[in-house]
DNA sequence: ACCACTAGGATTTTT
DNA sequence: TCCTAGTGGT
């Protein structure tokens, strides 16, 4: 308790009622969770009584083990939708599904939703598919279950979702909100389950999760939220940060703190961090402030092209690397879209510098582990429908689309699991599919593929059941027709088989369909700390965490704010709030960078630099572009143009004459007056300070 | 049914 | 620039 401050103190000791803390950026919020789960233990509440509940699995994992240095006790963490998998997984026969149901990720229902407007003839014009998973999505988390435009796309794919056994991520929210109103026993039995809730990220959550809080805290009435309105930026998945500022009315009686000590970032930081954010017209006033000292100015860096940008960042890398001894595991660049990495992952590849992409395509997504686990699903499920697409002509069987089709549709009109379906297509022939002698050999392949997995399953262990289902399923033929793929993708698979085995030791009882449920909601948990190795990720995967070191890239207008946020301001504001996000992660030192070229689709693009860039000011800035010209009648960095004075720690004050690229970057002609001198200093190493007001004598 | 080739569309952000 | 859906030949 002495370790913290006045306001923690009191979110620590706080037991019953509702309690929301309005934590700023890096105001020790892990800490005030964690610490508090702690005190509870302290005093004789069971740790089966507590569930935490995170926004994303690495935050879970995170705080597990940051409470496992405090306490011996098991704490449930988890994200919402791993809660409501939780959830469905015992109690879903209520709603009238069965409790084995699989969970199709993004990819694999939005290749349901496909089929769905194949089989409609409906065209998939100017992205139609997106907007209407979008459209299904938004609805199921506002709790909605219809839609506007295409209802009937709608209807057939919550029809095909059912027949497959499937759900995807909205129904695990969704559902468990219909099972939680509908159901009072089964609310009842939850609400007794978890009598201390704690909830991170509360400005985050959508209409769906914020029901899920309230409904499981109705009779103890015992949530602890957790969040700040300025680092909502989830607005797009049907994140309200009005729930935040809604709590005290929706939660009677409940008690604010607010955290405003930042013990993360130098007070340059935050300033420039609370300059930025100011720009929000929607928010309210929180100002953060810091004890640790003013600390080196923000970098700014305005390349020619995105190649300059990203060759500047690994330079200045491996400046912070050798100079200053910090860890490449303490430096990261983050960038508005998954697309910009490449740039970076090349300049750091031609420095040999070690880096990690966070996010992205992650290990599970890749086809030929995608193509693996359906086999693997299978194994269990009669009626996964993505599954046996999936699988069933690979290796080549002689099923093609049209057979597929003709044999999805008989299995649907008859009501049987597509895999039951299959079976039963090799016992008697049926009258609308119509098999040649080398289809029927391949079913039967197949068939019996699975059969035989099926048989092996209980009797080896995970890691022999995956090779076995790569081994007989002929896949690695199938990968051999791809040279230039090949080897990558067995590499993969023997990862694969390492994963399973190595999960298989950590669990108390290791089951295939554990596994398979794991993975689907857990995509991403890789990273091998072993060597140290510069993180590369988006701003939204940034939430969360901190950096030595921070390059914020790719600050062009278009891109960053996004081109597609610009039609209104509540967007544009959530554009700020993640600069506002990117800027807070850094602990010591700060880079704003950006390109006035950049390749787009192929072709090159000029970019304005990005208004966030000149929301921040001046003096908390130093510039390291090379173009300043260009620059200064842009806006107002820092750094020196002809005519600026400037201040030298030995040779007092002068007038810059020229700015230009010198062997060592950045130099400055200068000539200092009281010395009668002009010296040509490289911008680096003099240490130059801007002279503001007074003019020269 | 499968293969090879081509034209046109794509990039926001995530569980 | 890269990926994928669509086309036409075998």
């Amino acid at each position: 308790m002495q370790s913290l401050n006045p306001q923690q103190q009191q979110a620590v000791a706080h037991i019953e009622g509702p309690m929301l803390v309005l934590a700023g950026a890096g105001s020790g919020k892990t800490r005030v969770v964690t610490y508090r789960i702690a005190h509870l233990l302290d005093i004789g509440v069971l740790p089966s009584d507590i569930l935490a509940v995170t926004f994303t699995n690495k935050a879970a994992e995170e705080m597990r083990t940051r409470i496992r240095m405090l306490k011996s006790a098991h704490i449930l963490t988890c994200t919402f939708h791993s809660l409501g998998a939780r959830i469905l997984r015992e109690s879903i026969g209520h709603l009238g599904y069965l409790n084995d149901f699989t969970i199709y990720d993004e990819e694999d229902s939005e290749k349901l939703l496909k089929s769905c407007l194949e089989q409609l003839n409906i065209s998939n014009e100017k992205g139609l598919l997106r907007q209407i998973r979008n459209a299904i999505s938004t609805a199921k988390n506002n709790l909605s279950d219809n839609i506007e435009a295409y209802p009937e796309v709608y209807d057939l794919y919550q029809t095909k979702l059912r027949e497959s056994q499937a759900l995807d991520f909205d129904d695990l929210l969704y559902l468990t909100v219909k099972l939680l109103k509908e159901h009072e026993s089964v609310r009842q039995e939850y609400q007794k389950r978890w009598l201390f809730l704690l909830i991170d990220e509360y400005q985050d959550t959508n209409a769906a999760q914020y029901h899920i809080a309230k409904l499981l805290s109705e009779q103890h009435h015992n949530l602890f939220a957790v969040g700040d309105p300025d680092q909502s930026i989830y607005s797009w998945r049907g994140a309200r940060y009005q729930n935040i500022l809604n709590f005290e009315s929706d939660f009677p009686g409940a008690r604010i703190i607010t955290l405003d000590q930042n013990y993360r970032s130098t007070n340059t930081i935050l300033q420039a961090a609370n300059a930025l954010i100011q720009h929000n017209a929607n928010r309210y006033e929180k100002k953060l402030w810091s004890q640790i000292g003013e600390g080196d100015k923000i970098g700014i860096f305005i390349a020619q092209t995105e190649r300059a940008e990203a060759d500047f960042v690994a330079k200045q890398i491996l400046k912070h690397a050798l100079d200053q001894h910090i860890s490449f595991n303490e430096i990261a660049i983050f960038y508005r879209t998954n697309a910009q990495s490449r740039a970076f992952e090349d300049a750091l590849l031609s420095r040999k510098i070690n880096y990690t992409l966070i996010g992205g395509l992650s290990f599970y997504q890749r086809r030929e582990i995608k193509d693996i686990l359906s086999l693997l699903k299978m194994v269990i499920s009669n009626a996964d429908l993505l599954a046996w697409l999936r699988t069933i002509n690979l290796p080549k069987r002689g099923l093609g689309p049209t057979t597929l089709e003709k044999i999805t549709l008989a299995a649907s009109k008859n009501g049987t699991p597509i895999f039951t379906f299959s079976e039963q297509l090799l016992e008697r022939p049926h009258a609308d599919v119509k098999l040649s002698g080398k289809q029927l050999q391949g079913l039967t392949d197949y068939v019996k593929l699975i059969h035989h997995l099926r048989a092996r399953r209980p009797s080896i262990p995970l890691h022999e059941l995956i090779s076995e289902a790569i081994s007989e399923s002929r896949y690695l033929s199938y990968l051999e027709e791809d040279a230039e793929t090949c080897q990558d993708r067995k590499e993969n698979l023997n990862e694969l088989i390492g994963k399973a085995s190595e999960w298989e030791k950590e669990q108390p009882q290791p089951s295939l369909s554990r596994f398979l449920e794991e993975l689907s909601l857990n995509a991403h948990v890789e990273e091998d700390d072993y060597v140290p190795s510069v993180k590369l990720m988006t701003l939204h995967n940034s939430k969360g965490l901190e950096f030595n070191v921070v390059f914020l890239a790719g600050l062009c207008e278009d891109l960053f704010p996004h081109i597609n946020s610009k039609d209104s301001e509540e967007a544009i504001e959530e554009e700020r709030r993640l600069c506002y996000v990117g800027m807070t992660r850094a602990k010591r030192h700060l880079y704003l960078c950006s390109s006035l070229y950049r390749f787009t689709w192929g072709a090159e693009q000029r970019m304005e630099p990005s208004r966030f860039l000149k929301e921040v000011p001046a003096q908390y800035l130093q510039n390291f572009s090379p173009v300043l010209h260009t620059i200064q009648e842009e806006s107002d960095y820092s750094g020196f143009t002809t005519g600026d004075r400037v201040l030298h720690q030995e040779f007092g004050e002068g007038i810059v004459k020229k700015a230009y690229q010198g062997t060592f970057g950045l130099t400055y002609e200068v000539y200092f007056p009281s010395h009668n001198l002009t010296r040509n200093l490289a911008a680096k190493y003099a240490k130059l300070v801007a002279v503001n007001s007074r003019p020269l004598a």
